[in-house]
DNA sequence: AAACTCGGAGAACAGTTGTTAACTGCATGG
DNA sequence: CCATGCAGTTAACAACTGTTCTCCGAGTTT
């Protein structure tokens, strides 16, 4: 306890790390307080009694509720974004049952992993806090972005169009969000994956035969 | 007027109607201002202020908040529901590329006439109230059921399983939800149309290859 | 060792919230 | 035609909200 040695962050100092840490409590706060109502319903002074702090406080952290919230859009996507990158490199180039069975697979493990980041996620895309929807439908377009970057590199995308691909891509992503909400409103997992995996299924199996035929007249 | 027989409202009443007109006005002014924020964090005294009657008059209506939200959840897809049972009719047997667009205009059509009601729904969808949830997802369920009954009707259904035809309907019925709601976050309709049509193609097309290739082992 | 930063506390503010109780007046049913 | 029912009002309640201003004390810098 009182060596000087090793910090962490070495000129910075234990100031800032204990500013991270109460910042991170509101954050967590939020985020399990968010399991019974919507941001734009979420008080200042709630979090703040809940972390065991001065309501004044927030401040020193976040503008205002709609600014935590953006933080939280950060911290549930950004890891999601790490692990979507991973399994999508790890499963490239493979187009069939297995693909479908990771995609499933890494939306299960995340919504066990992290049930409230997930809900947060869902509830809050179409929810009544503007900023928050913006952010975190700009973060699912740049997934999608990326799903359809490495749709590009397989040798099924001969014959796209880019616009294509991100329509694609688009589909698989919302589809992922629709499964974690179906996953929080259920007890049993089961039934959800089954269905989502046949979903997948169908949209693989009709990307298979995109160009069978001509698009229809126009374009 | 007077005969005492098998009226559904056995008072006329002039009573009854003023009442009826007043929960209407809330649900309206709910509604409205629904616009910007969730359910969750709509006040009872806001709603009763905008429509100009005191707040305890709420009561004489609804229970709380939650139980306004439920009413709202009827009179958003009471008329989605007639409608869509009407277009999947009129299209009934028709498979191809006019079933797809009748669909997806059905949907536009909808948000352009009710865009607060289809608001609701996909804000409160995933909400931060338990009994709105519910409500909705029963009714989309109900939905769903619906299509896939039609969907069994049809001759491109012969050697589905019922289960992969809900499957297939609950995809139709959560891709008009996101169409709702990513047509009322923009102002031009025209990509976003478009890209649900191709979507809506593709998965078509995935449900006429559907039983080229056997389930993959087990079941 | 003194000067300075700055995360947090404390108190006070004007408003707001949901809910209760008792009341009023009018359409209704006897 | 009178008595009842009941939609809506008024008043009051304790509790809560976001935000401001002032202050403290410990970490940091010089």
């Amino acid at each position: 306890m009182s060596h000087t040695l090793g910090d962490p962050a070495p000129t910075p100092g234990a100031r800032q790390a204990q500013k991270l840490r109460t910042r991170q409590a509101l954050l967590d706060a939020a985020l399990r307080l968010l399991a019974e109502q919507s941001l734009s319903s979420l008080g200042l002074r709630e979090v703040t009694r809940a972390v065991g702090v001065a309501p004044t406080a927030f401040y020193r952290h976040f503008r205002d509720i709609a600014d935590l919230g953006v933080a939280l859009v950060e911290e549930a996507l950004g890891s999601l974004h790490t692990t979507l990158v991973a399994t999508l490199a790890a499963t490239g180039e493979g187009d069939g049952e297995e693909r479908i069975a990771a995609a499933v697979e890494l939306i299960v493990a995340y919504v066990r992993a992290y049930p409230a980041h997930a809900r947060f996620i869902a509830r809050e895309q179409h929810g009544g806090v503007r900023r928050v929807r913006e952010a975190i439908g700009a973060q699912l377009a740049l997934f999608a972005r990326e799903v359809a970057a490495q749709f590009a590199k397989e040798p099924e995308a001969v014959g796209w169009s880019e616009d294509d691909l991100l329509m694609l891509a688009r589909m698989y992503v919302d589809h992922m969000v629709m499964t974690a909400s179906a996953l929080l409103e259920t007890d049993d997992a089961g039934p959800v994956t089954d269905t989502a995996r046949r979903q997948l299924r169908l949209v693989s199996l009709g990307r298979r035969h995109w160009l069978d035929a001509p698009p229809p007249a126009d374009r």
